[in-house]
DNA sequence: GAGAGGGACTCAGAAACGTGAGT
DNA sequence: AACTCACGTTTCTGAGTCCCTCT
């Protein structure tokens, strides 16, 4: 179905200097290909699982196969019942596409479908436990395969490939409240792929099939491609973090940030003088207030842009899409925020802000004419995300200012004082140090790093209980401390230890508790600039493989190597 | 030259997975 | 010594940003 689909041909037009648009590699591209899914292994053997208005009924291949993506969403964790009416009338709209002519006749109804015999067995085979050598079995299955798919060699140096097989068939789930929940997602086949390699290292396609395209473009960096008609636009498989090429866009990331940095006051400077209002405004002019404003929301609050969506896409917003409805004039110039942000998290903060800001969000709860909006009506009703990316590009001309870049600046500049301030803060030693003095640098760390999380709104709204449980493992370890402290002597290096031992586990509660609902991996692998983390780490003797993982230490090679 | 449409990339939380400490 | 369980890491794929082309 994605065969011969249109590409933009690719242009060598570089207006906009950058690693983004520039050539990706030039003399060999050569890879295997994507890694397909297996082929659906029916469950019900001969005796049917699934009953249709109380009878077995035995369902085709392809109808089981649907069927049992709804079963195992039944396993999983339910959404809320409004949300699954949509999710159960998707599901059988698509599953019925599946369906014989004579099943079609047979299914009529959603409500007389029994999946719980499908459930039950889905349950039982999960919980059938493996044999150690089975286990062995399938990882060196795994392995052998992996080492099959894993690479691509790039002009001559082998990378990594981040996401070598395609999506597997299943149920669109999506998140918050959306129309495409519980819509069949259909098997990829190579005949959907577009391959993208050099001319010499054409991968093969599987058995017989063969590809759906092949081309060779050299401006972009991903290997193949294929249309997703659920989201109806393209889905990649990509190069690793830890490629040269993605390293090289990584560096670059953070050096605009830098640029950014040496000229916050002169940005602000300008902004600034553009948020006031002028006697006989022109709407002109009122679209320039327009955007300075929100760019002072961006700059102080981190917020993201807030591009327009498709009719019909889940109501998030950002910056620019705010709704009168979002905001909220308090007094003494305060103003509070509350509206749903990317992936449907809540945003939900009070701010100070500037006496000219808090006069020009009032001023735009009415439109150019002054008639009062209502709470459905853009804030920002005189402007678009583009002319915002215009406005940077000219403060900061031909040095990649974009609106993203305030967000991944803040959380850097957040992220350094914060680290600067707990290490004085806890009386951090350069030197070496004991396992409490080790453990509390860790805290400080991670302290900051939370610290960037709340202030980018990176929520978890999964809360496992088993964190509750962490919680009281803390509380009684902090108990038995402090009970075994008051049967020790003062001045005896035990007294001391355990005092140490105490503190450390008191701020490490302190910090289970807080991190509770925030999820610190996204500011930790996006957002922060690892330079500073490094420059920290040999500051206090920490190891930087202690405050990174494999994936990260690889993805931030370029700032690491010393 | 503006706006629609779509393409390619980064960023996002949840789920799956692997590991290692405690028993 | 084996087992269990909580935790950190990796994988997965959905959801943004921003750019380019076309009209």
């Amino acid at each position: 179905m994605s065969t011969g689909r249109k590409r933009a041909a690719s242009s060598s037009k570089e207006d906009r200097p950058g690693i983004k648009r520039a050539v990706k590699w030039t003399r060999q591209f050569s890879h295997a290909g994507p890694r397909f899914q297996p082929d659906y292994k029916p469950i019900s053997g001969t005796k049917p699982l699934f009953r249709y208005a109380g009878k077995p009924l035995l369902l085709e291949r392809n109808t089981e196969e649907v069927a049992v993506m709804y079963a195992r969403y039944l396993c999983g964790k339910r959404r809320t019942r409004d949300i699954e009416k949509t999710l159960q009338q998707n599901f059988f709209e698509d599953w019925q596409k599946y369906m014989s002519s004579k099943e079609k006749q047979q299914i009529k109804k959603f409500e007389l479908c029994d999946f719980s015999g499908l459930v039950k067995k889905l349950q039982e085979d999960k919980a059938k436990p493996l044999t150690k050598q089975e286990r062995a079995a399938q990882k060196k299955k795994r392995e052998d395969m992996m080492n099959q798919y894993k690479t691509v060699i790039v002009d001559g140096r082998r990378e990594l490939i981040s996401n070598f097989t395609v999506e597997p068939p299943g149920l669109y789930m999506g998140r918050g409240k959306n129309d495409n929940i519980g819509r069949v997602k259909p098997r990829i086949k190579p005949k959907d792929i577009t391959i993208n390699c050099d001319d010499r290292h054409i991968p093969k396609a599987p058995g017989n099939s063969k590809w759906g395209a092949i081309v060779h473009d050299k401006s972009v960096m991903w290997l193949a491609s294929w249309y997703d008609p659920i989201t109806k636009g393209p889905k990649y498989i990509q190069l690793h973090p830890s490629s040269k090429i993605k390293n090289d866009i990584e560096e670059e990331k953070f050096q605009t940030v830098r640029k950014l940095h040496r000229k916050i006051l002169e940005v602000r400077k300008h902004y600034e003088k553009d948020l006031k209002s002028k006697k006989n405004e022109t709407e002109g002019e009122y679209a320039t207030r327009q955007i300075a404003t929100a760019v002072y929301l961006i700059d102080n609050f981190a917020l993201r842009v807030g591009n327009e969506k498709p009719e019909g896409a889940t109501d998030t917003v950002g910056c620019c899409s705010l709704r009168v409805e979002h905001l909220s004039l308090l007094a003494s110039k305060n103003i509070r925020l509350n509206f749903l942000g990317k992936d449907s998290i809540r945003y939900e903060k009070g701010h100070q802000v500037s006496n000219a800001v808090y006069d020009n969000l009032q001023d735009f709860t009415r439109d150019f004419d002054g008639k009062k909006k209502t709470k459905k009506q853009l804030l920002f009703d005189s402007i678009k995300t583009k002319h915002v990316n215009d406005y940077l590009y000219n403060l900061m001309k031909g040095q990649g200012l974009t609106a993203k870049v305030f967000r991944t600046f803040r959380a850097t500049q957040h992220f350094e004082e914060k680290l600067e301030e707990y290490s004085k803060f806890h009386e951090l030693k350069a030197t070496k140090s004991t396992p409490e003095d080790d453990k509390m640098k860790m805290i400080v760390f991670k302290k900051a790093n939370l610290a960037v999380a709340q202030l980018l709104n990176h929520q978890t709204l999964s809360k496992p209980t088993t964190k509750g449980k962490a919680i009281k493992v803390n509380e009684k370890r902090i108990k038995d401390a402090q009970y075994k402290l008051n049967n020790l002597s003062k001045g005896t290096d035990e007294h001391r230890k355990t005092t140490a031992q105490l503190v450390v586990l008191k701020h490490e509660l302190d910090l289970k508790v807080e991190q509770r609902t925030y999820a610190l991996g996204t500011s930790k692998t996006n957002y922060i600039d690892p330079q500073v983390s490094a420059k920290w780490c040999k500051k206090y003797k920490v190891d930087i493989t202690k405050v990174y993982s494999k994936v990260q230490l690889g993805k931030f090679r370029w700032a690491l190597r010393s």
